[in-house]
DNA sequence: CTTGGTTTGTGAAACCTTTCACAAGGGCGG
DNA sequence: CCGCCCTTGTGAAAGGTTTCACAAACCAAG
């Protein structure tokens, strides 16, 4: 077992994670991977697959213990303990995120927020005070943040990440639509909404091309 | 050339537009698959398997016309037009979206808005009168939107995703962390910010574990 | 016109992910 | 304890994507 892990395993073992905190909820105790494999449109060899990196969670015959999984889980991906998020920029999607209840739910708390616009530095929104830019450093220090946010205008989101990576964040969620070179190890995952459309417009247009088709 | 074309070259299709897109405004008249591919992070031979599937685009020795390369990616992606957007759930991510002037700059309007508090009915956000869900269905069929996103709570998503593909909408962006299943050929994207986080997760812990490893 | 430097387009190879298929193991009823 | 049924864990096969490497083509200079 063990080796290099894909995203796409990952992103799987979340959503395997979600269906198990419903189960538990609802009380179930033993679970099989064709049951755990509907919801993220997997199969179920590639659930027995993906956990198989990790070591052997089920037992044969019976399924997995929901329980036992669903706190393998939370170790394998780190959630059993919580995040800090230190947010730069406090604009549209910033403030969205910052009253977006789903995240503190979930374990990723925003603890520290910044914006270059005079007007909101000191005062307070979701009841966290907005600091200046150039406090970015020493807070995060004091606060411990381990998660960057960006989420500024597209022109200065490198340089931003860049400020957040020597400040000592782990890891970086960007939301400018511009792709962030990891540099020092420091992982970024970037949430790109205009890509996304701009594959849904592939897809519609190619949908529209090939009955017609030919010439 | 031409068959089944993956998500990620069309993702890196799309950012190769945008940096064309750059170069275009800049002036520059032609452009190497490896100056095309380095801001994307793909490699030369990727950026020219990725043109292949669609036609030759190049001259040898010269590289490609920045002109006329923006103009065949964005009639390959379905980007010579404007798409209309119909959007469900007007909370903090729905109202984020209407405020973001990076949609409509990119050709995606948002031409109609829906949700279920009577609160919030009638009045207008971002010069757009929020309807009742009731009228999804005349209202989409109306102003013809092709694509419809859902911004609601993660309990009605689904429901409300399967009623946008019964108003007529081709294509849904979905904000709910939730998996929803493409039916009747209806693409489905999902932009899901905690499976993002969690993914960081991962890796941080995995970094930590690392270099203690063992046991 | 020829030569040299450059860059495309593309089969073939390498690499990675998913699916298949089945032996091994576990529970349960009798 | 035995036999049956069920589900895991996993090598092997299939399927897909990325990288390599080079012939073909183009430009410019002499």
């Amino acid at each position: 077992m063990s080796g290099r892990i894909s995203d796409s395993t990952v992103r799987r073992l979340s959503l395997y994670l979600r269906m198990l905190r419903d189960l538990e909820r609802a009380g179930v105790e033993f679970v099989s991977s064709t049951q755990l494999a509907e919801p993220s449109g997997a199969t179920s060899a590639q659930v027995r697959k993906d956990l198989s990196h990790f070591g052997s969670f089920g037992k044969r015959g019976r399924g997995y213990s929901v329980d036992g999984l669903v706190r393998a889980l939370e170790e394998i991906l780190g959630l059993s303990r919580s995040w800090r998020l230190a947010l730069v920029g406090v604009g549209k999607i910033g403030s969205a995120l910052l009253g977006y209840g789903g995240l503190a739910a979930r374990g990723f708390d925003v603890v520290a927020a910044f914006d270059v616009d005079e007007a909101k530095i000191g005062t307070r929104a979701h009841g966290l005070r907005i600091r200046p830019m150039r406090e970015l450093r020493p807070v995060i220090a004091e606060c411990g943040a381990e998660i960057g946010v960006v989420a500024t205008p597209t022109e200065v989101a490198a340089e931003v990440a860049a400020e957040l990576e020597r400040a000592g964040v782990g890891a970086i969620l960007n939301f400018a639509p511009i792709e962030l070179s990891e540099v020092n190890g420091v992982p970024i995952r970037t949430v790109d909404i205009v890509l996304e459309l701009e594959g849904l417009s592939y897809l519609m247009s190619e949908a529209g091309r090939r009955p017609g088709s030919d010439a």
